[in-house]
RNA sequence: GGCGAGGUAGCUCAGCCGGUUAGAGCGCAGCACUCAUAAUGCUGAGGUCGGGAGUUCGAGUCUCCCCCUCGCUACCA
C-alpha cells in the first residue's frame, strides 16, 4: 500500500434532475462515500464531487408540464437530491449542477478542441418531428401500435414494443402519435454534429488493457469493439434544454456530451473556492493525480469509451480507473411499484435510521459487478445481530463499570492477567487485512474481518466474566483492566467501521471523549481517559417500521399521473395493470367448469347461485350476474373458473371460487365460454 | 436472438493457480450465563457444491453439452 500522501479525485455518476433518489441510487452513492471516507481516513487528499444531470428533452418537457421553467424544476430537484444524499450522510466536497457556468465553459472548451483536433463530423439525418410542438421527437416520446402482426400491441414507444420485445424504428409504428402533443409525427431533416469515436480505436484498446476497469466490463468493452465504433450524434435541435453549440445556431449539446464534464465542473467551482485545490494537477494530461469513477454498469460505455476519447481528444488525462457495480434488487427481484418495493430514499428515511442500510450494503458490496440483493429479513438481522448484538453491545457491556466503579475513569495500562495487549494488537494486526478490503472496493470482506474481531471480543469478555469479578473483593483492578480493554477494542472496531458508519463513530467519539478517529490512531491504547457516560448508540431495526416503508412505497406510486394522463389521448380502455411474472400467473389455477346447476338465491339482488362441476368435484360458487343472465340459459353450459381462489364466506353462504365475465356490468355481462371440445376439469393455460 | 454474470447448507454469501472429512454469518435445536439494547458464549443438526458427460491419481474448482435465474443489448448509446 502507498504510504505518502495520495491526491485523488473520485465521482459519482450524475443523478437525473428529473426524478426522485431511491435505494438503488443509493447503492453506488454508499458505496463511494464509504470509500472517500476510508481514503481520507488514510490522510490522503480525497475529494469526492458529484452533481445534478439537468439537461435534456425529458426535463424540458417535464417543466412545461408544471408550468415552471426547467430552471425552477432542477433547482427543485436538487434541493431534494441534497437533503436525500446529506441524510443519507453522503458527504460531498461539493455537488453541483450540469447547467451551470463552470459547465457551459468546459463544454466548450473540449467541444473546440475537439473540433480543431478533426474529431466532429456534420452529417444530415432524418428523424420524426412533431408539426404541432415544432420539436424533433426522441424514440421515447412517439407511440403507436406494434407493428408486428403477431403482437400488434397498441401504445407502444417508438423504439421497441414492451409487450413482444420487436424492436423497429418510429416510422414503422402503426398510427404513430406524438406522445407530447397528440399529432402524427412527420419526417424531417436535420443537420447533425458526430464526435468520431472510431478516431480513437486505438488508443482505447490499448487503455482498457490496462487496470483501468474490472474484468466483466473489459469484456464487454471487447465485444464494443467488435461490433465497430459509431459515429456518436452529439447534437439536438432547438428547442431543447442543454447548451447551444458555439458555432452553431439553435443546435444543442446533447446531454450524454456535457453530463460528464460536470464532474469537471463540479471539480472546478470547488477549486475556485478551495485555496490549494488545483484544477490543472488533477486533470492535466501528464497528471499524477488519480481520478475515479463510480458508476452503474448500464452506463459504461458513456464513461469507458466516449468519456475516454472526448478527454484524449481535448487534450486532458483520461480516468485512472472507472469502477461499475451491479443493480438493486430487492427480495430477489428487480424494485417494482406494485410490490411496494421501488422506494424512494426520502420513504426510508422517515422510517428506518440511514446507517442500518450503510452497513447493509457495505456488507454486501464487492469490487464486482453482481446484482446487490436487499432481503428485508436478512437486513434486519444483520443488521441487528452484527452491529447491535456484537459491535455496540461490547460498549454497552463494558462502560457501566467504568462509570459506576471507576468514575469514568479508564485504567493506566492494559498490561496483563493475561493476553489483554495481545487481543489489542491483533486486532491492530487484522487492521491492515481491512484496509487492504476498503482500498480493493471490497467491503463485504472488510465487513466479515470486523465482525469476526467483535466475535473475539465478545469471547473475551464472556472468558473474563467481569460481572463475577465485580463481585469478589480485591479484584478491581482486575474488573478496570478487563473492561478498559474492552473499550480499547471498541474503539478500534468504531474507527475500522467509520467509513461506513460516520455517525455512529461521531457518537462514540462522543462517548469516548475523543477526537475524531484517524486510522492510525488506534494503534495505540487509550489510557488513564475519562469517558461520558454510555448512552445507547444504535437501536434495532424493527419489522413494522419496514412493513410501514413498504406500504408507504405501494401508496406512493400508484394513482399518480402517468397512467391518468395518458389515459385521456388514449382510448376508453382501463388501463393494463402492472406487468407480473409468469410464476405470478402460473399460480392461478383456472379450470373448465361445467355449470351443472343455475339458480336464484332468495334475497339476493346481484347474485346466482351456480354448482359447477370440474371433473372430480364440484364446486357452489356465488356469481354477481344476475343482472345479465338467467338460470335457465346458463345450465348446462361450460365457463372457466379460478378453482384456487381462497373460498370467501358470503352472506348467503360460502363461495368456493369465481367464474370468469367481462363487461362493465348491468346488461352488459359476458361469462366466458370455451371452445367445444374442452372437458370440466382441464386446467387452463 | 446475441452477449455478459450467476446457480454452493432454510436465508445472504466465501471458496486464489484443481488436492486429505466443503466454509462463514444469520436462522434453527440444546446447554450455559445474566455485565449488556431478549444482548453474549458453548455444542449440535443441516449441503450427493443446478443436471449430465469428459480430462485427471484426484474437480464446486478445468473442458463440452443441457436446464434455470438475473442483467445488458438488438444498428440508441
Amino acid at each position: 500500500m502507498a504510504t505518502s500522501k495520495r491526491q485523488i479525485l473520485v465521482t459519482s455518476a450524475l443523478p437525473y434532475a428529473n426524478g426522485s433518489i431511491h435505494l438503488g441510487h443509493l447503492v453506488e452513492y454508499i458505496q463511494t462515500d464509504i470509500w472517500v471516507r476510508f481514503q481520507k481516513m488514510q490522510g490522503h487528499t480525497c475529494t469526492y464531487v458529484c452533481a445534478d444531470d439537468a439537461h435534456g428533452t425529458p426535463i424540458m418537457l417535464r417543466a412545461q408540464n408544471e408550468g415552471i421553467t426547467p430552471e425552477a424544476l432542477i433547482n427543485k430537484v436538487g434541493t431534494e437530491h441534497r437533503a436525500d444524499f446529506a441524510d443519507f450522510l453522503i458527504k460531498f466536497d461539493h455537488f453541483h449542477s450540469t447547467h451551470s457556468d463552470e459547465n457551459r465553459e468546459l463544454a466548450s472548451v473540449i467541444y473546440t478542441r475537439l473540433r480543431d483536433g478533426g474529431y466532429i463530423k456534420t452529417r444530415t439525418i432524418r428523424q420524426a418531428y412533431d408539426p404541432e410542438k415544432e420539436m424533433f421527437l426522441p424514440d421515447r416520446f412517439i407511440k403507436g401500435t406494434c407493428p408486428n402482426p403477431k403482437c400488434g400491441a397498441e401504445d407502444q414507444y417508438g423504439d421497441n414494443c414492451e409487450v413482444c420485445g420487436a424492436t423497429y424504428s418510429p416510422t414503422d409504428l402503426i398510427n404513430p402519435v406524438s406522445a407530447i402533443s397528440g399529432a402524427t409525427p412527420v419526417e424531417k431533416e436535420s443537420e447533425h454534429y458526430f464526435f468520431d469515436l472510431a478516431a480513437f480505436e486505438t488508443m482505447l484498446r490499448d487503455w482498457i488493457n490496462e487496470e483501468h476497469m474490472q474484468p466483466a466490463i473489459r469484456k464487454k468493452l471487447n465485444e464494443w469493439f467488435e461490433a465497430g465504433l459509431q459515429d456518436w450524434d452529439i447534437s439536438r435541435d432547438a428547442p431543447y434544454f442543454g447548451f447551444e453549440i458555439p458555432d452553431a445556431p439553435n443546435k444543442y449539446f446533447y446531454v450524454w456530451l456535457d453530463a460528464p464534464i460536470g464532474y469537471m465542473a463540479s471539480f472546478k467551482h470547488l477549486c475556485d473556492k478551495t485555496p490549494g485545490l488545483d484544477f490543472d494537477t488533477y486533470w492535466k494530461n501528464d497528471s499524477d493525480a488519480e481520478v475515479y469513477h463510480f458508476i452503474g454498469k448500464d452506463i459504461a460505455y458513456f464513461h469507458t469509451l466516449f468519456w475516454p476519447a472526448m478527454l484524449t481528444g481535448a487534450g486532458f488525462r483520461k480516468p485512472s480507473a472507472v469502477f461499475c457495480h451491479g443493480f438493486l434488487t430487492v427480495n430477489g427481484m428487480k424494485m417494482s411499484k406494485s410490490r411496494g418495493t421501488f422506494i424512494q430514499a426520502r420513504t426510508y428515511l422517515d422510517h428506518l435510521n440511514p446507517e442500518y442500510l450503510r452497513y447493509y450494503f457495505a456488507a454486501k458490496l464487492g469490487n464486482g459487478i453482481d446484482d446487490l440483493d436487499l432481503n428485508m429479513d436478512d437486513f434486519m438481522a444483520r443488521v441487528n445481530a452484527d452491529l447491535v448484538g456484537k459491535v455496540v453491545n461490547i460498549a454497552s457491556r463494558c462502560a457501566g463499570f467504568i462509570s459506576k466503579r471507576f468514575d469514568g475513569m479508564l485504567a493506566d495500562t492494559l498490561d496483563s492477567f493475561s493476553g489483554e495487549e495481545d487481543l489489542f494488537i491483533s486486532n491492530n494486526t487484522d487492521s491492515h487485512f481491512v484496509r487492504d478490503q476498503y482500498e480493493q472496493r471490497e467491503f463485504g470482506m472488510a465487513m466479515r474481518a470486523i465482525t469476526a474481531m467483535a466475535d473475539r471480543i465478545n469471547q473475551y469478555i464472556d472468558t473474563k466474566q467481569p460481572w463475577v469479578i465485580a463481585k469478589e473483593e480485591g479484584r478491581d483492578r482486575e474488573l478496570h483492566v478487563i473492561c478498559t480493554t474492552g473499550l480499547n477494542l471498541f474503539r478500534q472496531l468504531i474507527c475500522y467501521l467509520k467509513p461506513v458508519l460516520p455517525k455512529m463513530a461521531a457518537d462514540s467519539e462522543a462517548f469516548l471523549n475523543i477526537a475524531p478517529l484517524q486510522w492510525d490512531a488506534v494503534s495505540r491504547p487509550l489510557l488513564n481517559h475519562k469517558i461520558n457516560p454510555f448512552k445507547p448508540l444504535m437501536t434495532r431495526v424493527e419489522q413494522d417500521k419496514i412493513d410501514a416503508i413498504i406500504a408507504a412505497s405501494q401508496q406512493n406510486l400508484t394513482p399518480v399521473s402517468k397512467h391518468t394522463k395518458q389515459q385521456k389521448k388514449g382510448s376508453a380502455m382501463e388501463p393494463i395493470a402492472d406487468q407480473i411474472e409468469y410464476e405470478d400467473f402460473a399460480k392461478l389455477d383456472l379450470r373448465i367448469a361445467k355449470i351443472v346447476k343455475a339458480e336464484h338465491v332468495e334475497g339476493a339482488d346481484k347474485l346466482l347461485q351456480l354448482t359447477l362441476d370440474i371433473g372430480g368435484e364440484t364446486r357452489n360458487v356465488f356469481a354477481g350476474i344476475k343482472s345479465a343472465y338467467a338460470p335457465e340459459d346458463l345450465e348446462g353450459k361450460l365457463t372457466v373458473m379460478v378453482a384456487n381462489l381462497a373460498p370467501r364466506k358470503m352472506r348467503f353462504g360460502v363461495s368456493e371460487g369465481m367464474v370468469l365475465a367481462a363487461g362493465p356490468g348491468g346488461k352488459e355481462l359476458f361469462v366466458l365460454h370455451p371452445d367445444a371440445g374442452a372437458q370440466p376439469g382441464m386446467r387452463v393455460k
